[in-house]
Order: C-alpha cells, then sequence, then structure tokens
DNA sequence: GAGTGGTCTAGACCACGAA
DNA sequence: TCGTGGTCTAGACCACTCG
C-alpha cells in the first residue's frame, strides 16, 4: 500500500474525526480505553505516527488523557468538547478561527456611546462599524454562538476578504493594513441568553450562556478590533492551561 | 551513535530550551528565521522528527510562527508563556485567593468513581477528601461562589492550616509537602445554578451561574488537588489578557 | 514479565512560497 | 524551479504501569 493518494486532508486529521465521532456515539465510553496504538495502526492501516497524531489532537481537544503504561482514557463524551476552546496562545485562537466558521452579516454604522464606548475603549461619539455573525463549527455544521464584531472604519478593507478564508478577523486586518495586535483582554461571564440570540442559536430564551468580550490591542494600546460573543452553555466550555515553566 | 544515553531529558527538549535561550539571547532576532529544520538536524545531530518536536514546543510557547515554503520566523524574543503568562496568571489566581476569603465545611472522605473520577483524574474506587466552601470577597464580605475543593487524603494535614493563612489551598500543599504544581487546567463553562448553591449565594435557582473547574497537577500529571466552583453571574467575571511580546 | 505510551532514527513524497 | 515545512512509513529502544 504506502503513497497514499491523499484528498486534501490529512489523513490523521481524518482518523482522528473518526475516533472522535465514536467516543460522542459512545462506542468508546467515557471511563473506558480506546485502542492501543498498534491496534489503530492495523485498524486504520497507517504508522505509529500517524495514529499518533491523530490521539495527540483529541487530547488537545480535552477528551482523551494518556499514560504510558496505562493506556488512552476516554474522558468526556460530550459533543461540546468538540468546540472546547483552549487557549494558551494568540496561536490557538487562530487554530480555534480556523476551526470554525463565522458568517457576518452587513456592515452597520454605530456611535460608541455608554457602555458600547466603555466596552471599545473609545471616546464616546466615536464611529465604528459592526458586523453581526454566528459562528458555526465545521462539522458537524452547527451554531456554536452568536458573534458581533466590532472595527474602526478605516478598516473596512477587510469586509472584501470575510468569508473568502479561514481564519480570525485580526488576521485580516494585520495583514491589510500592517497593523499589529499585541494583546487580546476578554472577559467572560455568564448571563441569560437574550431572545434574539436564543432564536438563532435554536435554545430557550433565558436558558444559561457563556458571554464573552474580547479587545484586541495595539501596541500602543488602541482597540483594534472588538468582538462580544454569546455561546450555547451545552456546546461550549472554554479551557485552559496554565504552566508554571517549561521545565518538564 | 545512535542510541543516546539520555540523561532523563528528552532531546527535543533540550533542544527546545537551547534555542529558547538563543532566542531571548538575540542569537536569532525578532523577526528572523531560524536556521531549518535540515540545518538544526546537522548543528544537534539528530532526527528530523526530534527537531520538529521541539520546534512545535516553541510553537506551542508562541516564541515562533512556522510556515512550509518560507520557514521558522522569531515572533518573541521575552520567553512570555513559560514565564510571564503563566507566572502572571497563576499570580492571578493566587491574588484572587488573597483577594477574597474562602470558607471551608468540615472534611467529608469520597470515593472517586462516574464523573468525580473523571473530573480528578483518578482511578475508579480511590479514595479523596472533599470540602464544600463559600468564598466571600473581603468587602463588602458577600458570597461569591460555591467551592468544592477535593486534595488527596495524604494532604490532610493542610487542615490546620485553613483560614490561618489567606491564600491559595495548593500553595499549603507546596509548603507542606513540598508537592510542586507543575499545571493548573481549568474549563469555564455557563450552568444554571442548582437550588443548594443559589440558596447559599443568594440568588434564584436557575440563574445563570459561571462555573469554573480547576485541576492542580503535579510534573508527572498526577491531581494533587481540584475544585468546583459555580459563581453568581452578576458578582464574578473572569477577565485575562493574552499577550503577544516582541511585535515591532 | 508483558504491554502501554514516550522518544528517536532514517528514510520518503507532498504542498506551498519565494526567487 | 528549488527549498521550506507538512505528512507519512517502518522500523527501534526506553520508561512506565499493572497483574
Amino acid at each position: 500500500m504506502s503513497r497514499r493518494a491523499r484528498n486534501g486532508r490529512p489523513r490523521y486529521l481524518e482518523i482522528a474525526r473518526i475516533l472522535e465521532r465514536d467516543i460522542v456515539r459512545g462506542k468508546y465510553p467515557v471511563g473506558g480505553l480506546l485502542p492501543t496504538e498498534n491496534e489503530l495502526c492495523k485498524t486504520f492501516g497507517v504508522s505509529r505516527y500517524t495514529v499518533r497524531e491523530a490521539l495527540r489532537r483529541l487530547r488537545d481537544l480535552d477528551l482523551v488523557t494518556r499514560r504510558q503504561g496505562s493506556g488512552t482514557q476516554v474522558i468526556t463524551r460530550l459533543p461540546r468538547s468538540t468546540y472546547t476552546q483552549s487557549f494558551v496562545s494568540l496561536a490557538d485562537l487562530l487554530q480555534y478561527a480556523k476551526d470554525t466558521y463565522l458568517r457576518l452579516g452587513p456592515r452597520e454604522k454605530v456611535t460608541a456611546r455608554g457602555a458600547l464606548a466603555r466596552l471599545l475603549g473609545a471616546s464616546p461619539g466615536q464611529q465604528w462599524l459592526k458586523y453581526a455573525g454566528v459562528r458555526y463549527s465545521r462539522e458537524p455544521a452547527v451554531p456554536i454562538c452568536t458573534t458581533d464584531v466590532y472595527i474602526r472604519p478605516a478598516f473596512v478593507g477587510i469586509e472584501q476578504r470575510f468569508g473568502k478564508q479561514p481564519g480570525a478577523i485580526y488576521v485580516l486586518i494585520e495583514e491589510m493594513y500592517g497593523e499589529k495586535i499585541a494583546e487580546v483582554v476578554q472577559h467572560i461571564s455568564a448571563v441569560s441568553m437574550p431572545v434574539a440570540a436564543a432564536r438563532v442559536l435554536g435554545v430557550e430564551p433565558g436558558s444559561p450562556a457563556l458571554g464573552i468580550v474580547r479587545r484586541y490591542l495595539s501596541g500602543s494600546g488602541q482597540t483594534i478590533e472588538a468582538s462580544v460573543s454569546l455561546h450555547r452553555a451545552d456546546r461550549f466550555t472554554y479551557s485552559m492551561r496554565i504552566r508554571r515553566d517549561g521545565t518538564h
């Protein structure tokens, strides 16, 4: 066999998805063990490297834990783990944006005042552009959250590239305008799902929602972009690892 | 050559640390490229796999970005994350623990099984100690969240110091037993406030709550301590900063 | 002692980016 | 076109866990 004619997707991602699906469907119960690496090699007809890359992904998604000597244990079955977001760095934010899809509505002009001005870190009266959107997971393509994106009018040009390439909005601004993001500040809270967002996401109004507000700041502390997201509580968990240092 | 007599540390971690140090020292300036994988293989006398594992680590630390065709670019000179971010974040955790007050209830013995075993990353049947508590802000002294703390029976001695000094539980374990926390994994989600917690916190059952589950891990990946907290949504927001150092 | 995942080698072809 | 990183194979030894 050997040389695989790849259909565009890396084999290890395919395998990761199959295993992910099987976990969600209950083929591998929570608390139980996945087949060993060796068995998976035979099952999928691939080398150990490929299997290990797939398992690495499952571990990064927090679906399994792995320990030498004892095996690969399933720790979560809930499909929301699929959308669990694990951030230690901006690179993770970017990866998350690539694994999902953000569909944005038409441009609106808004004036920063009151709570919005505070959110944007802008002077009251300043003009901003707003795009109401919904973020979907790629497969299955289900809505995860509503997202309102705010950018300064100067960056209106990135509109042309909305949806044309996956990735985070801030990358578009960096690429088109050379305005570098130095810092992201985010606030996470629990809120009651408002009626409008509930309808879009297909949940009951008033059900619990995870709200995330992000500000993307330039080196001088100016807000370049901001976003307000409301996540279905049952499909989203924010996970993070805090490492003390790099020595182990 | 071949078989390396390893001094205990994986070779790829050694290489990662050497490259990290060189970046910090300015040998590879921000914006510049690291040597190619091939060159690094020759330099260190290792296979490409080992070099790639080392580079993967640098990427996870946000020190470099990698793109096929163009190379490995240095994006940060400061080892942010290893020290800056995680240190800052752990410090934040500690600061939070100092600004508030955790009142713990009596010791209970619990057996890890099912969901609890998964939470603790423990084998089913293992014995743990549980303390149900409530965290208050110092002034005004109002309840912020309920917190269940889980520790291994070996660390029962820290009970004596509950409430005698402010700070996080994990610090007590580190000080009394010398068991160092290497990593904290946390999951943040929105949930409906359960009846019992609602009574303690003085809110309506079913109102939105921010749930935070934390596992404190030793260097070998063992869970030292775990906690489950439910926060009043109106009194708690989780805020964080993701910095990208060295952007020029 | 048997079997697990962790590390490592020495090859190979492929997709992409820049000259 | 050429060199980069991305994917992949088929081996190997090692450290750890558990019966």
